[in-house]
DNA sequence: TGGACGATTGACT
DNA sequence: GTCAATCGTCCAA
């Protein structure tokens, strides 16, 4: 098991993740879910973390593609990335939306919301997960979160849209979502 | 050492 | 549609 599929550029891997699993074991619960949406960063992006360069805080996005990056927007949520790329080059894929696949009750409690609103969202996701910033760094080849590599879709499942959210760049068409599918999120 | 700010969410009008 | 919550991080002083 290696993470080859994601050692390319930030939008290629980021659409190569689209459909793949990430599997969480917490409290001898398994949580699986499948990325339904995702949105690419790199260091030529003035929107990415890591336009500025590596810093303490961004550290993990410079390391080799199948980490994780795990940061705390407004002092509230916990949001996902998935590092791709070569390491020393700062690059990954956020990830925006995902579906229960498995334990999807486990996540409604930490959730304290049911329906699409589970894991709709960036901030959704890392509650649902119970993620937070000692997840920074992980390697998603072990145990207590996993990434699994799933077939690639057709290219006329996904598309492809502005970011969300963001305060800079936001001209640049590096969201993807598969087409049709109801946890993607709304805004 | 301090102040400004954010790849968001949810509550409220 | 508007807006507050809340804190780690970054940078200026």
């Amino acid at each position: 098991m290696n993470f080859s599929w994601l050692n390319l550029s930030s939008e290629s891997a980021a659409k190569r993740l689209l459909g793949s699993e990430l599997v969480r074991e917490i409290d001898g619960q398994t949580l699986r879910v499948k990325i339904v949406e995702v949105e690419a960063y790199d260091q030529d992006d003035p929107a990415s973390h890591t336009f500025i360069g590596k810093t303490k805080r961004n550290q993990a996005m410079f390391m080799a593609a199948g980490h994780a990056y795990v940061y705390l927007i407004h002092g509230l949520h916990h949001c996902l990335n998935v590092v791709t790329g070569e390491e020393g080059y700062g690059s990954g894929a956020l990830i925006r939306a995902v579906e229960p696949l498995e334990g999807a009750e486990q996540m409604i409690a930490r959730r304290g919301k049911g329906g699409y609103d589970v894991t709709n969202g960036p901030g959704k996701v890392g509650q649902a997960l119970s993620l937070d910033l000692s997840y920074s760094g992980h390697s998603l080849m072990e145990s207590p979160l996993i990434l699994i590599k799933q077939p690639e879709l057709l290219e006329s499942d996904i598309t492809t849209t502005t970011r969300v959210g963001i305060s800079k760049a936001g001209d640049r068409r590096r969201r993807y979502y598969i087409v049709g599918n109801p946890y993607v999120s709304k805004k």
